[in-house]
DNA sequence: TCCCTGCCATGACATTTGTCAGATGCAAGG
DNA sequence: CCTTGCATCTGACAAATGTCATGGCAGGGA
């Protein structure tokens, strides 16, 4: 009785490697393959993975909202999050999310089949040190507003800009800005930004 | 014969899958595998790979400078920059440096081998629309001063940070980050940064 | 109901940032 | 030798940014 894999990654060859990879376990068989988080609930729909395999980063959807959807409509199909980056944040809303797992993706490639195995079999798979950062970091400090001006901010906007954006008064955007500068602990904008970033806030 | 290659990524893996990946070709066989710049000479003194697979984005020297060193110690060992951006600039130094090829990671995963046999019967292996990107893009027009505030300006520092850190007196660096967004064509410092770094100019 | 929190707004203020003009020194190239 | 480009600095100015106090409004507990 195989395992069947559904494998969601932007970058084809990654995708393809991982595939290649996966495809060396007797014991597991990946059934289908998408490069876009819109993609995966189709794809689920389909060919009834018993493992999803997502990325985070993905155009479109990214991958912890496509968890969300596949979860809602196939609890019994299992979720491992595979993703470039452990920013804490992601952890939080992975596991919210409903995913069985998560994994970073510098862990050793050996790892990989044994992470999906467990995921298969009802367990947890989380990677401790990131699990204690995200104890750390803990759940983000923003407000709605707050969250979406520093998105607003990322692309280096101006305060004007923003205020257009997301039809606020400018001196409302910069209290936003302000406060959350107090609550990142950061002196301005741009270091802000990178702050909640990092911890996956954003 | 065989193709030997050297892998060098620093998400574990990435650079297992790619070794799976690669080793389903019976021409093509993987001799060693780093996960760091820094160990890429090292690798290829001891294995003499035939092409080497280097990833841009890596901890300590980066994949464009790695390909430097060997291609200088070992002009006869082809080398592949293997990268998740396709910054314009990053193809304009590998190729100053010496690389045979560039390959972006949303590539199809079956191109992959092909890329490498190409790279290792000498030819330029190139992403078409990359390389038209590059020439429009051109070379950095920021001057060494310019790149290292714009660097600097990377975390968020303000411009008394940034005087400290360079040695140089604040209105030097406001001057410096002024003619650079001028140059970018960008209104703020913030967004500077943002295309100075998506053209591969930092 | 009252209180608290989040959201929105305004106005005022100090600081930071971006721009500009002007000046010096240095090195490379014609 | 002269020109050009880069780097450095100063001083001054306008614009953008960050902070603060204050007020109104809505929704969710206590």
């Amino acid at each position: 009785m195989t395992i069947r894999l559904l494998l969601a990654d932007d970058q084809a060859l990654v995708r393809g490697a991982l595939s290649a990879l996966l495809a060396l376990e007797p014991d597991l068989e990946v059934v289908a393959e998408v490069g876009a988080g819109d993609l995966v609930l189709e794809a689920v729909r389909e060919h009834r993975p018993d493992v999803a395999l997502l990325d985070v980063e993905m155009p479109g959807l990214d991958g912890i909202a496509a968890a969300a959807l596949v979860r809602a409509e196939f609890p019994d199909v299992r979720v491992l999050i595979v993703t470039t980056f452990g920013r804490p944040g992601y952890l939080r809303r992975a596991l919210q999310a409903g995913a069985s797992g998560f994994v970073v993706k510098d862990t050793p490639a050996a790892e990989l089949a044994d992470a999906v195995r467990r995921v298969h079999a009802g367990l947890r798979v989380v990677d401790p040190a990131l699990a204690t950062d995200s104890l750390i970091a803990g759940e983000s400090p923003l407000t709605g507003r707050e969250t979406e001006v520093l998105q607003a901010a990322q692309d280096g906007s101006s305060v004007a800009a923003m205020a257009a954006k997301l039809f606020l008064s400018e001196g409302t955007v910069r209290n936003h800005l302000s406060s959350a500068i107090g609550k990142t602990g950061a002196t301005n904008r741009a270091e802000a930004v990178l702050i909640a970033d990092g911890n996956g806030w954003l």
